[in-house]
RNA sequence: GGGCGCGUGGCCAAGCCUGGAUAUGGCAACAGCCUCCUAAGCUGUAGAUCAGGGGUCCGAAUCCCCUCGCGCCCGCCA
């Protein structure tokens, strides 16, 4: 959990001392621009005595050390807070601990899953966004206080799986196992089904394959390693790191699913030979194929009996797609298998093209990688239009390339569907990763050229220096409100104001020139506003640059 | 057909969970700002029936119902 002072309860206990009803819905950070703080009173008004209870009120609030005027208008009580309060909370937690805001580690073991993309092929922009959303997320809860394991489930079993083996066997055996010669026997596999109308020589092996035919099962294996390595390296050049893999495979060869449904038996119907289960406003669910066979959803329950032994909170990121399955997954866990554990989805919307839906198979997917190259070189064009010198130049720019591309999937809801633009995944303008990491590096370039000593002073604080330490103090609540949703796109959102309110901070508050005693309290103000900045956006995956 | 979700200026989004003060930003457009800490920036102008209709409420972009439009799902696939 989180380490600081939330003026905002302190002040509702307040308030509660006088209106026992007001709650932490009605004190908020005021979205307007009539104060710091306000207390919505509007819907006690009407209350007999009303009057004398908010005048109680806004007597209490205003003995707070951190207020700096309250006054009622028009239904609410408008607090200005003392921006040196402030100023010396954000900065003592950062003396003291070196963050702000500090945690406190809490035991529960918590497990995200994300990725778990099938190893046929690179890992296009569709499935990137789940990398990025798994990993953002991974931080962001570790952030709050949680170890948290990342884990990939590698699906390695099943049709497309046994396709890709199939179209290798058939167009290029014998030669060298590389992403391109798989992928171009995956395509002519697909081709060559289609055209014989045959599934059988598929199907045949598919079975082989379930009743753990050894040789086969690692042939597989080997196919799907060659093509994990190269996702692996893919998600790597976003700074996306996978602390454990688990094999689908794995599950068939140990029997594990034959114990899935031996668990299950009390809750397993028949049909002709298949089984069974009636998940309550869904359908039939099958587990067992009349041959005996068990299927992905066998299979995945069994990784997460698994996952269960091993973490307390279990995290899946996964398409809207599978908002079904997610629901028949919990229903078995929890419902049928009884664990205490907590399983929790994160579906996240569809990445389209303009011309429609991404299919490796069908060549129209758009690669992460290739997205990732075209940024590198535009940010370098940018970057050398900039600085004609310095051997930093790679370094920056594969740093406006990751954090451009984590953005862009970050920006938006990530339960929204998004689709896919060349044009705007390469903007630097505007609402984008290079312009949160311009206002660091804004900062950064202050810092080189003032130098600091004696003490600061609080006479004459500017708008937009107070707006710049209250929206600094607003980061707690926003860690908080990221984590508790499951929603890292709250802390972009965050950024981009934070960067704003620096940018105007920028433009009106002079530094260099400037009086002593205000040029030391601004320059310690930078400091702070670097220190979060560089935080928030580790959780999301931007990264910043001395200079850009 | 059934289920789930979405619909906010020309375009893209925030806000919706937890109802309240003039709906917040960006792109594009127009007009300005570099003898001064990086103009990937800043300031200003213009632009919105919050899909449509009904309901609840003192009060609705936000909650409920209906309609329309769009997306996703409905395999002994994964």
């Amino acid at each position: 959990m989180l380490l600081f002072q939330d003026i905002l309860e302190l002040i509702t206990s307040e308030a509660r001392k006088h209106i026992e009803t007001v709650n932490e819905k009605d004190v908020i950070f005021d979205p307007t621009e009539h104060a710091h703080i306000t207390i919505r009173l509007i819907r006690y008004q009407k209350e007999n005595n009303f009057k004398p209870k908010m005048e109680a009120i806004k007597e209490d609030v205003e003995k707070m050390p951190f207020v700096k005027s309250i006054k009622f208008e028009s239904g609410y009580l408008n607090i200005n807070l003392d921006s040196s309060y402030l100023y010396r909370a954000i900065s003592e937690s950062i003396e003291t601990t070196g963050t702000f805001p500090d945690s406190f580690q809490d035991p529960e073991r918590v497990s995200v899953e994300h990725t778990s993309t099938n190893p046929t092929g690179p890992i296009h922009m569709g499935r990137i966004r789940n990398s990025i959303i798994g990993d953002s997320l991974s931080r962001l809860i570790s952030r709050y206080g949680y170890r948290v394991v990342t884990q990939y489930y590698v699906n390695d079993s099943g049709k497309q799986m046994i396709s890709l083996y199939l179209g290798y066997e058939k167009f290029h055996k014998g030669e060298p196992m590389t992403e391109e010669i798989l992928l171009d026997g995956y395509r002519k596999i697909y081709e060559y089904l289609e055209k014989v109308g045959s599934e059988g020589e598929v199907e045949n092996l598919m079975e082989l394959y379930e009743k753990g035919d050894g040789d086969l099962i690692s042939k597989v294996r080997e196919i799907a390693q060659v093509m994990l390595d190269r996702i692996v390296e893919d998600m790597k050049a976003l700074d996306i790191h996978m602390d454990e893999f688990t094999w689908e495979s794995e599950f068939i060869t140990t029997g594990e699913t034959k114990e899935v449904v031996s668990r299950l038996s009390e809750s397993l119907h028949d049909e002709n030979g298949a089984k069974y289960i009636d998940v309550p406003d869904v359908r039939k669910i099958f587990l067992m194929r009349g041959n005996g066979t068990s299927l992905y959803l066998t299979r995945d329950i069994a990784y997460h009996m698994y996952k269960f032994s091993q973490y307390d909170r279990c995290i899946v990121v996964v398409g809207e797609d599978q908002k079904e399955h997610g629901k028949v997954m919990k229903y078995i866990m929890n419902d049928l298998l009884e664990y205490p554990n907590s399983l929790e989805y994160l579906f996240y919307g569809m990445v389209g093209l303009e011309s429609g839906k991404m299919s490796t198979r069908k060549g129209t997917g758009v690669y992460a990688r290739d997205v990732y190259k075209q940024l590198v070189e535009k940010a370098r064009e940018e970057v050398i239009k900039r600085y004609k010198d310095g051997e930093d130049v790679d370094d920056i720019s594969r740093k406006i390339a990751v954090s451009s591309l984590r953005f862009y999937m970050l920006k938006v809801s990530t339960s929204k569907p998004i689709t896919f633009k060349w044009e705007d995944a390469l903007d630097f303008n505007g609402e984008t990763a290079p312009f949160i990491m311009y206002s660091y590096t804004r900062a950064g370039s202050i810092l080189k050229k003032v130098t600091t000593s004696g003490k600061a002073d609080f006479k004459d604080m500017k708008e937009e220096e107070e707006a710049l330490l209250v929206e600094m103090y607003k980061y707690p609540y926003k860690i908080i409100e990221a984590y508790r949703n499951l929603k890292p796109e709250v802390l972009t959102n965050y950024l981009l104001v934070l960067s704003r309110k620096f940018m105007r901070f920028y433009e009106n508050c002079n530094i260099m020139g400037e009086e002593t005693n205000i040029s030391n309290r601004r320059v310690e103000i930078v400091k702070m506003f670097m220190k979060i900045m560089k935080d928030a956006s580790y959780l999301v995956g931007i990264e910043h640059v001395d200079r850009m």
